[in-house]
DNA sequence: GCTAACTGAGCA
DNA sequence: GCTCAGTTAGCG
């Protein structure tokens, strides 16, 4: 198809041949011509460069494979993409240098998602493919790869599990025929939806179709692994978790790569997963924060997910206990079905829900919650299941309240101009409210009259010991940042957690006690009530059905319409609500959002030089604190931009050539987010 | 980001 | 006419 000895014009022009010594390499005869995608992280380099492939490098410089090529001046890392007869470049064409490795570990699905990745977040596709394909281990490529193993699947088995869901054994049935549904699968209380997710995989697996399971953290991770190897047995599945090792990663990533295991289970990162013949892509609890990148240009594993059921033509299960107004929107939208079990499977699995301490009032006449943060109810409650099992008691993360409450009534204390929380800037400053600036002078508790502020003290540890004094008799223990109980006995105990480190116990929870939830509902961010309803959801659950005397109790106001639906168990109806409030509040899912922080002449310049959609929004400047722990930057402002969702992409493309721009003359450096999970 | 090529100042 | 520091375009 092309023109005959391919070579020897390019090898005419071939730069990088040294004047004097060595002789020029020879050309491939065959596609002479690589398509490189080199490792830069520059928005305006973000594109393929073509490079003569030489005949010694023929075999092995295939599309996918990793090489070494010669860059304004420098050795650097790049992928293959293809390799072509001829280029469209004008100019000489530099040899490559070195082919690392024929293995080829950028497959054409994974370098176009990459792409569409950069798109979606406005950033490049070299910083993506450092989040998809591991770095290499010579070793472990060596290393014979393992043989596809026989798969043996019992399809029924997988319709029979998800049988408790309307439109259950459809999704199923359709998965196992080949098709491609796309489904919100909301999981009752109590469910074990690992398992279920296993059947998935499974039925999806038993067509010899891939799967890519995507989990919040290890823990979940191992749960679905150990479904997997029950319904599957052992070696139809890979994990890929970050604390894998180098090692261990790319022997996984491999035996996907090579096609010899077609399912992967894992955290984020597994979302890039290599796997062949993709046939059901699956999240669970897409509302967890852990499913967002921390490295740049932060992706979502759920939106990296949606991306490729799109561009693979595959199935689709966002599953979780909780709703996100995104997923909400698929419903909406009709891209993806309901899959809920009926209202009265929802009852007979759900514990009796009372919230306690009715009002803020009564909590502060209650001595006993003034001593213990927990209302006589609670205690009751407490006491009595400890007679039939354990308890869970949930209480907030330390650090994660940094709001101010009345002393003596604990109500959050609220902004008088825009209900915003108050808080201390810095401590002897006067309190200021985190949403308007405002600062606050003379403030008074609106329900109880008292002056006086607190930072309320929090932390599972010392819930643990206010819990302890009161019930001295009985073992506390304790599950919260890096020491998490994986399980716990069914014997009567309490455990406090901090949420996301809930304990799984056998049958459940007797009691599941949630405490403070107003704190948690005093967060300053766009998605405070999804967040909290998600959390007291997913401890909730663990609570044994009202019919064997399973209760959840939570300590809050009963007229929050959050608290509300958890009392009703009704996710959907919340997230039906959340999702048009975000509507009409111009918040993300229905109008895509970035965030642009840096000096802020740099953000200025750059919202000046952003051709911006119809409809598009910009807020602030306003000045911007680092989250604690992050480096102090002097004088940082952050920009808000929005643009409705359809206009999106158009932000995206603003941004990054804005971006290049920047970066091609070297301007101070602005940070671009977009979509933030969080947004304080 | 980096290098290489280009620029003009300074000097012989 | 040449060197050298400083600048900046372009990277195959």
């Amino acid at each position: 198809m092309d023109d005959d000895r391919p070579g020897e014009r390019q090898l005419a022009l071939m730069r990088g041949a040294p004047a004097k010594g060595r002789a020029p390499a020879e050309p491939a005869t065959e596609l002479p011509v690589a398509r490189v995608l080199v490792d830069v992280p520059l928005a305006h380099l973000d594109r393929p460069f073509d490079y003569l492939v030489p005949q010694k490098m023929a075999e092995a410089a295939v599309p996918g494979a990793r090489v070494k090529v010669r860059f304004a001046g420098q050795d650097r890392d790049g992928f293959v993409l293809e390799r072509i007869g001829r280029s469209d470049h004008e100019g000489m064409l530099a040899p490559l240098r070195r082919v690392v490795s024929a293995e080829p570990v950028l497959s054409p699905q994974i370098a176009r998602l990459s792409g569409s990745v950069a798109a979606r977040y406005a950033g490049t596709r070299s910083d993506v493919l450092r989040l998809a394909v591991p770095s290499r281990h010579a070793t472990v490529e060596k290393q014979a790869s393992i043989e596809p193993a026989e798969a043996t699947h019992d399809v029924p088995a997988a319709g029979r599990a998800w049988e408790g869901y309307v439109g259950g054994a459809e999704l199923v049935r359709r998965l196992a025929s080949g098709e491609s549904p796309r489904a919100v699968w909301s999981a009752k209380p109590g469910e074990d939806w690992a398992s279920l997710l296993a059947h998935a995989a499974a039925a999806t697996h038993a067509r010899g179709r891939g799967v890519v399971l995507c989990l919040p953290d290890r823990r979940d991770v191992a749960r679905v692994d150990r479904a997997l190897s029950t319904v599957l047995g052992e070696r139809h599945h890979v994990v890929l978790t970050a604390d894998l090792g180098p090692a261990a990663r790319y022997r996984a990533f491999l035996a996907l790569s090579r096609g010899a295991v077609r399912i992967a289970v894992g955290t984020r990162a597994a979302a890039f997963a290599p796997v062949h013949d993709l046939g059901l892509v699956a999240i669970w609890d897409d509302g967890d924060d852990l499913h967002a990148e921390l490295r740049a240009p932060y992706p979502h594993a759920r939106e990296v997910l949606l991306l490729r059921a799109h561009e693979e033509s595959c199935a689709a299960i966002v599953g979780a206990v909780a709703r996100t107004a995104e997923a909400q929107l698929l419903v909406e939208t009709g891209w993806a079905e309901e899959v809920v079990a009926t209202r009265e499977a929802v009852r007979a699995a759900s514990a009796r829900v009372n919230i306690a301490g009715a009002t803020d009032a009564e909590l502060a006449r209650d001595a006993f919650a003034r001593s213990a943060r927990l209302p006589k109810e609670a205690h009751d409650a407490i006491r009595d299941a400890l007679q039939a099992g354990p308890v869970l008691v949930q209480t907030p993360r330390q650090g994660y309240v940094t709001s101010l409450a009345c002393d003596d009534c604990r109500t959050p204390a609220r902004c008088r101009h825009c209900s915003g929380p108050l808080a201390l800037p810095a401590p002897r400053e006067a309190p200021t409210c985190r949403w308007c600036g405002r600062r606050e002078q003379g403030w008074v508790c609106s329900v109880c009259d008292g002056n006086r502020l607190r930072a309320p003290v929090l932390g599972e540890r010392r819930t643990a010991e206010e819990i302890g004094r009161a019930f001295p008799s009985v073992g506390v223990r304790t599950s919260s940042g890096e020491r998490v109980l994986s399980e716990v006995d069914p014997a009567p105990g309490i455990v406090v957690a901090t949420p996301g480190a809930e304990p799984d116990v056998a049958g459940g929870y007797a009691c599941v006690v949630l405490l403070d939830t107003w704190l948690m509902l005093a967060r300053p961010d766009l998605r405070t009530s999804e967040e909290s309803l998600r959390r007291w959801l997913n401890a909730a659950a663990l609570a044994r059905p009202a019919a064997q005397g399973g209760r959840v109790v939570v300590v809050g106001e009963s007229g929050d319409p959050v608290l509300q639906a958890l009392v009703r168990w009704d996710p959907a109806g919340f997230a039906r609500r959340e999702l048009e409030q975000r509507g009409s509040a111009h918040l993300p899912p229905v109008s895509r959002l970035a965030t642009l922080v840096g000096d802020a002449s740099a953000v200025s310049a750059m919202t000046d030089s952003l051709e911006l959609p119809p409809g598009a929004e910009l807020l602030g400047p306003a000045p911007f604190d680092p989250p604690p722990g992050a480096r102090l930057q002097d004088s940082q402002v952050r920009v808000v931009v929005r643009v409705p969702r359809a206009a999106g992409s158009q932000l995206s493309r603003t941004l990054v050539q804005a971006q290049g721009v920047r970066d091609a003359k070297k301007l101070p450096t602005v940070r671009v987010q977009v979509d933030p999970v969080a947004l304080g």
